[in-house]
DNA sequence: ATGGAAAGTGCACACGTTTGCGCAAATTGG
DNA sequence: CCAATTTGCGCAAACGTGTGCACTTTCCAT
């Protein structure tokens, strides 16, 4: 049995009411009675339990996040775990904790988010990606239960949001290719259904017509987020007769597989084929040829998001809707073709 | 507002106490009953209050786990990703959700945790990692508050928990060398508090003591979770007159670093120096020279942690205190010296 | 028919807090 | 010195749910 406020009460001597005053600070309270349920309560190692403070509060100081699949596919790329890294760094400074549950089958996810808010067990809910199409999203503006989206929604256009400029990165990425004179540079997205494979597509397609490069379906692979899916992919494209010289990839762990495929096979990246990711996750710069990547502060993604989400939470306002952390690209020597390099300059 | 069980009742034209053992299916309500209720609830979009729920229950369907450090520095190692994929994963199969703060500093973990435990926010907590003397376990026991240790407590023997066998796992990765003829061996180790550094530290020495090599106090250095400490013992070992043909690594990320600084000084892995490394995060094999490395089943560590936690808080029996997890030496290029092979067979 | 058990439901209280309101005592100002 | 205000505290209701107990009704066996 853990001490009540109860238990002070009646050894001090005062009403539950007082001791309740107390704990909260309450200025009509006597400099003395503080101090003597205080020494008190330190006696008896009172905490207060938070069920039935947040049953009369309505408030639980706790943010939900709901892993969009089965946590085991995602937790494979680094990615979410940085991502996570900023959003719970955040929150415990701010005094926060953070709930973690995930959705077994892509089909109960909304299942477990209405677990989440329907049973008052959050106070904000942080969406940790966007579909371009996502009831989640609906249901929550109808239960006007507070959230913040990392990504992007075209159907909520109002939606918070934290988000990268995507669509520049990937044009970025493409145009440091365009530079140093590819002609032929392929793409392999992401899942089809997220807006970030989306707008990494059309900033790859939005270089390539900057530069009156034909835009060429045959060369636009989907990956999702596993290395498996980038070793496919590459095996595709290496068996075309007319291959690209560069590839943009949707992400670092899609590169790696690429990188292992195309070193298992005997070719040599950058000269035979040059690549560059996203994400820049920790060990791109340790693969056996380093890997371009464009950083997109997932860290600061998250510490961002968990900010803007207990800001309303709090009540407090919100300075913009929707805010961009800024992306940059990080040049290694997977994407720097020396060949090519020295073509240009002659 | 939400819809509560007293609404509920009011429409349905029966007692709260009645929709509560509706919802709980309590054996003496009739079919009748039981339907009509149900229907209402269904309609209405009824969810139990679960702040209710608990404060009444004493049970939160939630387990805690408290980052030993700042997120931070933690999140960096894939390691923590993987175990909470396992931990989650079994989690939410049982139907319990994942509490999940941070330690600002290392100085109040204890509070953190007392939050969740006395302020009775989680149902049992996972401790996910041990250090040689820890308060929190102490706290914990004299609470009598249900946990589990991913780890080993040699100050309680009796706590639960899960771990592998590192000694073991250590032995094997030196033997590994042995096998090939290397005499000297380095190694380069975790913070010195946690027990599983001190484990395969022991194993080390077992191995060396096996073979009747000396050992070589030089040749042990103190690393941390990150690639620049292990950047920082290589740079120490290149630097001694009589330094080591074989390095075994406590943890991949501290690979990786040894691994670029050796390249970078122009050294050649296995060639010049062969390293083995703990962990087997997925990218150690697509390291620049793929690193052998001692896969500890990191997911199914923390699968089996949240696993036993619950059968504990469930009042199920526990089949034993201690559960070990198996490992296994994954053998890459960067432990195979292909000239050492050939002094052998000859 | 009759007694006893079983089925079905409601009452009232409990869980540990917060908070509006009321009241007495203390303080203030003219 | 008295009225008006302020200060300090307790009462009681509320938050949404669970559950022991009692009560009525139905069922079954004798």
């Amino acid at each position: 049995m853990s001490v009540t406020i109860k238990d002070i009460a009646k050894i001090a001597g005062v009403s539950p009411s007082t001791v309740s005053r107390v704990v909260s600070n309450h200025p009509r309270i006597s400099q003395e009675t503080a101090r003597k349920v205080k020494a008190i309560m330190d006696q008896l190692g009172y905490h207060p339990n938070m069920m039935a403070k947040s049953l009369v509060s309505k408030t639980t100081q706790t943010i939900g996040i709901v892993l969009p699949r089965p946590a085991e596919e995602l937790f494979l790329n680094f990615f979410f775990g940085e991502l996570i890294r900023g959003i719970v760094t955040q929150a415990t400074r701010a005094g926060y904790d953070m709930l973690m549950t995930t959705a077994t089958s892509d089909s109960n996810e909304l299942d477990a988010i209405s677990r989440l808010v329907l049973g008052r067990r959050v106070d904000g809910i942080l969406l940790l990606s966007s579909r371009t199409s996502d009831p989640i999203i609906g249901f929550l503006k109808q239960q006007n239960f507070p959230f913040v989206l990392i990504g992007r929604s075209d159907e909520f256009p109002d939606v918070l949001s934290i988000d990268n400029n995507n669509i520049q990165a990937a044009y970025d990425a493409t145009g440091h290719f365009i530079a140093q004179g590819h002609k032929r540079i392929g793409f392999i997205s992401g899942p089809p259904n997220l807006v970030v494979s989306q707008d990494r597509l059309a900033g790859y397609k939005k270089a390539l017509k900057e530069a009156n490069l034909p835009f060429n379906q045959e060369w636009v692979l989907e990956g999702d987020l596993l290395q498996q899916s980038g070793f496919r992919a590459m095996s595709f494209f290496m068996s075309l007769p007319d291959r690209p010289t560069a590839l943009v990839i949707f992400d670092d762990l899609l590169a790696f597989g690429v990188l292992r495929g195309l070193t298992e096979l005997g070719y040599d990246v950058p000269q035979d084929i040059s690549i560059v990711s996203f994400n820049n996750i920790p060990l791109s710069e340790l693969a056996s040829t380093p890997i371009s990547s464009v950083d997109i502060g997932t860290y600061q993604l998250g510490y961002t998001a968990s900010q803007s989400l207990l800001r309303v939470v709090q009540d407090e306002p919100l300075l913009q809707n929707h805010i961009i952390i800024p992306h940059r690209l990080i040049v290694r020597e997977s994407s720097i073709n020396p060949s090519i390099r020295r073509t240009d300059s002659k």
